[in-house]
DNA sequence: CTATTAACTG
DNA sequence: TTCACACAATCTC
DNA sequence: GATTGTGTGTCTCAGTTAATAGGG
């Protein structure tokens, strides 16, 4: 792989040695260096002689390779590069060819190469008419080969070949694909302010080789499916032949979520496409709701009605979460109609109070604010806004405290775990303390937290709190006319499913001059309440907490 | 020719 | 990419 | 009424540049 003229120099490169142009590179290395102490051990064998190889390139070679990896490509155009920080762009894309890094006129179909071209060059270049024909336009009539191209144009087409030795790093270093590495810059420029949590004692979210691969294979299967989305032409053959590439389930792994959610995902397609018994095999290998709903409904489509009540059965007695209940309750009576088996009755329909008023052409939530007029208090629409801040905030320091895989670089808005099954069992401890401290106390000293919380992390990216003008002062009301009791019931139901919890909050709220509060979902015509507002509103009729649903004519 | 969009940058 | 929502089309009861 | 799919607004870090689409 390496021939003996470019065979590493003694010494690698010091980062620390760089000028601030070089700023990409600096944060590339910080990568590399993290990566390395924390997974030195389990990093592929490719993945460890490529760190090896990279830092004894000289420095315009390593320079132009996270240059490059930087853009979007796949096919980069030499005559487009302008580093002036780099010396010889032309002998550093020899070098990274030399070890086979970047390939320089790459084998690939012509439309990647097209793809670089501007309709001006093409035009140009193999005599196409160009004016009054869109791009896709002029390309469906042209019909040229690679080496056409390559003929044609003087510059260089270069294409990076090291994506499996770079990509490991990376999802190593962010533990997920949602960064990049301007992550860096965003950060250092201050565009985005990230919560303060320990790194020192930092632990492992991976703990294979075998864990990066799978995790690498999900992230690549999940980028292919968005691709097979992106294109309503593609058949339903490509989408199929993903599945077998979905890892083999990991179960206890933290990536089941998004493997889960790529299965229900792939067996909603087979569902449209008609391709029911696909659909029910990739539902079977899926945990997630909606997988065992769809395969009741498919069941019950087919007069399956046995297997849709001994699955809907189970649903019933062991909920994933509460759509699984929502779902079993209301669907069960059907199917135990068709088996001649007699239905549980129906539980009565809640009561719904209708309003009118309001300007016709303003959102529902307003309306109803009118209509409801301010006699007993004022009103305030804040949807999933103020106990998702309010907890948040109260939760602050539990959030953001040590904890197994939790917190492994300096750009993380939550933990790597925050929806993960085990999340609250991570942190028991401290969460019970700060339950605790909910009925401990005066109002005025929980007060008081809840506002030094705000101004210590005011404007600081994070999962919960929106720091909205005002904010603050909705919380200290909310503080005040929310009794403990009922914040410390909501926040168990929080903290019990997250993701799922942290929506179906009624829209609005009422400051009562008694004292009290109440809360309010509003529908308009055409809406109906979705299963996770459902679920909230029962929980708050069991605890006792003012709610009711309105809606507006 | 102008408005919109995608790519790129720090 | 992700929601939360409004609304339209289609089918079933 | 139930179900499913679609579109919309919101949110993407902010600012510059080049390419494209589309109208006159
Ligand atoms: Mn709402
Ligand atoms: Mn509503």
């Amino acid at each position: 792989m390496y021939s003996l003229k470019t065979a590493p120099k003694k010494e690698p490169l010091r980062p620390e040695t760089l000028s601030g142009q070089f700023y990409y590179l600096q944060n590339f290395h910080q990568v590399l260096d993290s990566v390395e102490a924390l997974y030195e051990d389990i990093l592929p064998p490719s993945s460890r002689e490529f760190i090896e190889h990279f830092r004894h390139l000289p420095l315009d070679a390593q320079a132009l390779l996270i240059r490059l990896h930087s853009r979007k490509g796949p096919i980069i155009r030499e005559d487009k590069l302008s580093y002036p920080e780099i010396g010889d762009v032309a002998e550093a894309i020899r070098l990274l060819a030399d070890v086979r890094w970047l390939q320089v006129n790459p084998p690939v179909t012509e439309d990647y190469l097209l793809a670089t071209l501007t309709k001006a060059e093409i035009s140009a270049g193999f005599g196409v008419p160009q004016h009054g024909l869109s791009r896709p336009a002029m390309l469906a009539t042209l019909h040229v080969t690679p080496a056409e191209i390559y003929a044609t144009f003087a510059t260089r087409f270069l294409l990076l070949t090291c994506h499996e030795y770079l990509q490991p790093l990376l999802d190593a270093f962010f533990g997920s694909r949602d960064q990049d590495l301007s992550a860096f810059i965003v950060s250092e420029l201050g565009h985005i302010r990230y919560p303060d949590y320990p790194l020192e004692r930092r632990s492992r979210r991976f703990h294979s080789t075998g864990d990066l691969q799978e995790y690498a294979d999900l992230e690549d299967t999940y980028s292919r499916y968005r691709e097979w989305r992106a294109d309503p032409e593609a058949p339903l053959e490509d989408l199929l032949e993903l599945v077998p590439l979905i890892p083999a389930i990991a179960r206890n792994r933290p990536w089941r979520y998004r493997c889960d959610r790529l299965i229900n995902r792939i067996g909603r397609a087979c569902e449209r496409a008609g391709e029911v018994e696909r659909a029910l095999e990739l539902y079977a290998m899926s945990e997630l709701p909606p997988a065992r709903e769809r395969r009741v409904r498919l069941f019950a489509a087919t007069h399956d009605w046995y297997s849709a009540y001994t699955l809907c059965l189970q649903m019933q007695e062991a909920p994933a979460d509460y759509s699984e209940r929502h779902f079993a309750r209301f669907f069960m009576p059907r199917i135990l109609k068709q088996l001649g088996l007699p239905a549980a009755s129906r539980r009565p329909a809640p009561r719904i109070q209708r309003l009118e008023g309001g300007k016709p052409e303003d959102r529902p939530e307003l309306r109803a604010m009118q209509a409801l007029g301010t006699d007993n208090g004022d009103w305030h629409y804040v949807e999933n806004w103020l106990f998702n801040a309010w907890l948040g905030l109260w939760f602050w320091d539990v959030i953001y405290s040590d904890a197994p895989g939790a917190f492994t670089h300096p750009f993380q808005i939550a933990p790597h775990d925050l929806y993960e099954p085990g999340f609250r069992q991570r942190r028991e401890k401290l969460i019970r303390q700060r339950l605790a401290m909910l009925e401990e106390g005066s109002l005025s000293e929980r007060q008081q937290v809840l506002l030094e919380t705000w101004q210590a992390h005011e404007g600081k990216a994070n999962p919960f709190v929106g720091w909205y003008e005002g904010g603050a002062a909705l919380l200290e009301k909310a503080h005040a006319h929310i009794p403990a009791r009922h914040i410390r019931v909501i926040a168990e139901r929080w903290l019990s499913d997250l993701r799922n919890h942290r929506s179906g909050f009624p829209d609005l709220i009422q400051w009562r001059h008694d004292g009290g509060y109440e809360l309010v979902e509003v529908k308009g015509p055409g809406d109906q309440l979705r299963p996770n507002q459902t679920a909230w509103l029962q929980f708050f009729g069991e605890e006792g907490i003012p709610a009711r649903v309105v809606y507006v004519a």
